[in-house]
DNA sequence: ATAAAAGGCAACCTTTCGGTTGCCTTTTTC
DNA sequence: GAAAAAGGCAACCGAAAGGTTGCCTTTTAT
């Protein structure tokens, strides 16, 4: 059946996610199929280990990553799933868009 | 030499600029090739003419749409290329997670 | 057993966003 | 040559975003 389930929404929040400097480094590094803490992901950031935070919630209602507490850290890792639904979405996008070319390109040649 | 010449910023600009239901449902719209004023655009929107011309006015920014003002109306356009750049972005993006699962499959099955 | 590391929670602040209203200019249309 | 259509400009507003700081809890290391 595959209820929405929440944890995959829209190609709207997915591109919101991604529409931010920090949130969109954080989810290449962690696209590298790594899991990472928070401490881990907040070096090299100039920001506040809060801020990193905010941002990695974000990207986990996005559905782009999941989390798992670990001992005293908790474990942020990549979710392949939106990416690909908002690949896709592009894909009809650029797909209409190459119809109507082709379509104009018709009408002229005629 | 091509300069960064305004007009198709990163990705980051680009994600920002879909992230909006307003905005992905202007250019999904769009991107049917066909030219329309902010009138036209307006129409079925619920939002005022002035909500709309600022979110096209994002978009512009963003490089997905160019207007020309045509008499007394400003016609906008759709503009493929930062459509098809946010999707190759995506395409790396995934490129590097499954790089990553086949090096662990192969580590695995050893 | 204490200290340090990793995080969660919540308050707070400033800037940006999404949207509205009012008014003025330019082009059409009749 | 008015009246109507299409827009631009600017002020204003409330809510959300991005970020910080302070403090408390839990886990791990010594």
């Amino acid at each position: 059946m595959s209820k929405p389930e929440l944890g995959d929404p829209g190609p709207v929040e997915v591109f919101a996610a991604l529409g931010d400097p920090t949130r969109l480094s954080l989810l290449t590094k962690l696209s590298d199929g790594q899991t990472r803490s928070i401490a881990t992901l907040s070096t090299d950031t100039k920001l506040t280990r809060q801020a990193v935070t905010k941002h990695l919630h974000v990207l986990e209602r996005a559905g782009l990553v999941a989390s798992v507490r670990v001992g005293r850290e908790s474990q942020f890792g990549y979710r392949p799933e939106p990416v690909a639904e908002a690949r896709s979405y592009l894909d009809r996008v650029s797909a209409q868009w190459d119809e109507a070319l082709t379509r104009l390109k018709a009408l002229v040649e005629r």
